[in-house]
RNA sequence: GGCCCGGUGGUCAAGCGGUUAAGACACCGCCCUUUCACGGCGGUAACACGGGUUCGAGUCCCGUCCGGGUCACCA
């Protein structure tokens, strides 16, 4: 037997299978031409970062499009940094904006598809037969370097352009197989590094779908593949599972950009053919005139239930997502104002090179948007999902009477040009509460332009005269009736050109009495809402106001 | 610091050697209007800087500056 394969199975005793075993076993997915499969492979830190859920939309839209396959693979390898219930808070997150993976973890501890195990930390076997493969190739090595050792390095380096583990540094590189047995003997730990084929002098190129040609120095490092507890470290893992997982797009954020020629040099000692790959850059946001990633202890936007607490619906979200996935998405809007996002012919190369500003302004506007087009039914059926979640009172209110409720959100809703006032649920309550008496505040503000000895004229005029059964016109037309009673002009404009000769116009008296019936200077529709109060109510203000 | 990537109005961005340099959000004005919205019309506002190449440069090349990323037994 040969030196490297004694080796590899002085350090791998236990793995029988060969690579070829594995590709066997895992083969490749029978889809149609240009299917793409892609993955999002968080790890699992309990928080859903916008970030992720901006990729993950990202590689779900590609699978999406070209009728592919989107799975979820867990990226457990770090055990410091477990976190109990992550899996579910991911999941959860990401399924509230409707990004469902087609195979992969699905659940915690649920796995659906035929190329797993989906957890990283379930994969060791695997691993291990290929890297019991590299070191038979003489392409890794074991390496007995403690922290100490590794900081002595370090501090050796001071003058070095290039650190790290390479070349002369790697120390444990040239250790011969009676070291190695020894030290085992000896019962060390050890990582298993790449023997880098590398040549600094060297370049490498690959072609990002998103940030184009790229060219970067080899890599020389002899990096970690498996750390001291076996279980690999991310650049290992990627390759070894996004090949045997078939991924035909790497979908990650775009600081992995600056270790590809580690993947790409992975990929070909493992005699892997390369995925194409997509660097996403991260959303970002403004600070002291400088960008900066959105940062999970900085901004609450930064979290995905952030969204969900706020009330914002998914299809806002996802609306505001695909805005800066593809700038050509708000111009397909125009045109197709009621169709899914599913019809939108998402294209990964449209992507932006440079990360955007998020902008919450932006957002509200597409919000506003977005649930303006929803019939009122649909705006109280979510309205009283996030209540019931956030606001107990508020939702014992809003769902005492539907009917009542689903009027209220109905007014000027119906129409070609209905009105943009919600942006997210949470701002229903205050939208609606001068409509129930329990959160009513109905306290009057007048304007500078009214005394309150005019308010008093108006409304006591009012009280004295107003009947429910009128329909709009006769509404409206009783109102400037009182107003040449009581000296004010049903004239907007002539107001305007003759002020002196009157005590006001028809908005004066309208404003009064919005503020007596509402409680507000401004209001959607007032006769709408005087109808959907009710007669009696109507009254019991108006007296109430008048005292 | 080395290595990458980027830099068009306040923001998101079209643009692929010849344009009056789109559009959206925000902001301002006007119109509509019983308030507020909605809607309509209009407006302010940009190619980081310096050198080339070219008849012609936001677009191509080089440099400078600025911003971002990365240099772990973390992902």
């Amino acid at each position: 037997m040969d030196t490297q394969k004694k080796l590899a199975e002085l350090l791998f005793p236990d793995i029988t299978e060969t690579p070829a075993d594995i590709e066997a076993r895992f083969p490749e997915r029978n889809l149609k031409e240009g299917a793409r499969v892609t993955r999002l492979a968080p790890s699992p830190t309990g928080f859903l970062h916008f970030g992720n859920l901006f990729t993950g939309t990202v590689a779900y839209r590609t699978a999406k499009v070209t009728d592919g396959i989107f799975f979820v693979r867990v990226e457990d390898t770090d055990q410091k940094r477990k976190v109990e219930g992550a899996i579910e808070v991911m999941l959860d997150g990401l399924k509230a904006f409707d990004v469902v993976a087609d195979e992969g973890v699905v659940g915690e501890n649920e796995e659906k598809g035929d190329y797993g195990p989906y957890y990283q930390s379930q994969r060791k076997p695997i691993y291990h037969v290929f890297a019991k493969s590299l070191v038979e190739q003489d392409l890794a090595y074991p390496c007995f370097c403690s922290a100490e050792d590794l900081d002595e390095i370090r501090a050796a380096q001071e003058n070095e352009p290039n650190k790290g583990y390479w070349g002369k540094y790697a120390k444990c590189r040239t250790l011969s197989f009676e070291e190695i047995e020894a030290n085992i003997k000896e019962g060390k730990t050890w990582t298993l590094r790449l023997k880098s084929p590398g040549d600094l002098t060297k370049k490498c190129y690959f072609d990002d779908m998103i940030k184009g040609k790229i060219e970067m120095p080899e890599n020389v490092q002899d990096v970690v593949l498996l750390k001291s507890d076996g279980i690999p470290t991310y650049h290992f893992a990627h390759a070894v599972d996004d090949h045997i997982m078939r991924t035909t797009h790497v979908i990650r954020g775009d600081e992995w950009m600056s270790s590809c020629p580690i993947h790409l040099q992975l990929f070909k000692c493992l005699g892997f053919k390369l995925p194409k790959f997509a660097h996403v850059s991260p959303i970002m946001k403004e600070e002291n005139g400088n960008k900066r990633k959105l940062s999970k202890r900085k901004d609450p936007e930064a979290a995905v239930t952030f969204y969900v607490e706020q009330g914002y619906p998914k299809e806002s979200v996802n609306e505001y997502i695909m805005t800066l996935m593809n700038s050509n998405f708000e111009d397909w809007r125009k045109t197709n104002k009621e169709a899914p996002l599913e019809a939108f012919p998402f294209n990964l190369k449209k992507m932006s090179v440079s990360g955007a500003l998020f902008d919450m302004v932006k957002l509200n506007d597409i919000s506003k948007n977005v649930i303006s087009l929803m019939p009122a039914k649909k705006v109280y059926d979510y309205t009283a999902a996030w209540a019931k979640e956030y606001d107990k009172e508020f939702y014992e209110l809003l769902t005492r009477d539907e009917e009542y409720s689903v009027n209220i959100l109905n007014i000027d809703r119906e129409g070609p040009k209905p009105r943009k006032d919600i942006a997210c649920f949470s701002e229903v309550k205050d939208y609606v509460s001068y409509f129930f008496n329990e959160i009513a505040d109905l306290k009057i503000e007048l304007p500078e332009n009214l005394t309150s000895d005019m308010a008093k004229e108006i409304l006591e005029l009012y009280v004295e005269e107003y009947d429910g059964a009128r329909d709009k016109d006769g509404w409206f037309g009783h109102i400037k009736e009182m107003c040449e009673k009581l000296g004010y002009t049903p004239n907007v404009k002539e107001y305007k050109k003759n002020p002196d000769a009157y005590k006001g116009h028809v908005g004066d008296v309208s404003t009064v009495i919005r503020l007596a019936v509402t409680g507000r200077k401004n209001t959607p529709d007032l006769y709408a809402i005087m109808q959907i109060l009710g007669e009696n109510e109507v009254k019991t203000r108006l007296q109430n106001a008048a005292k």
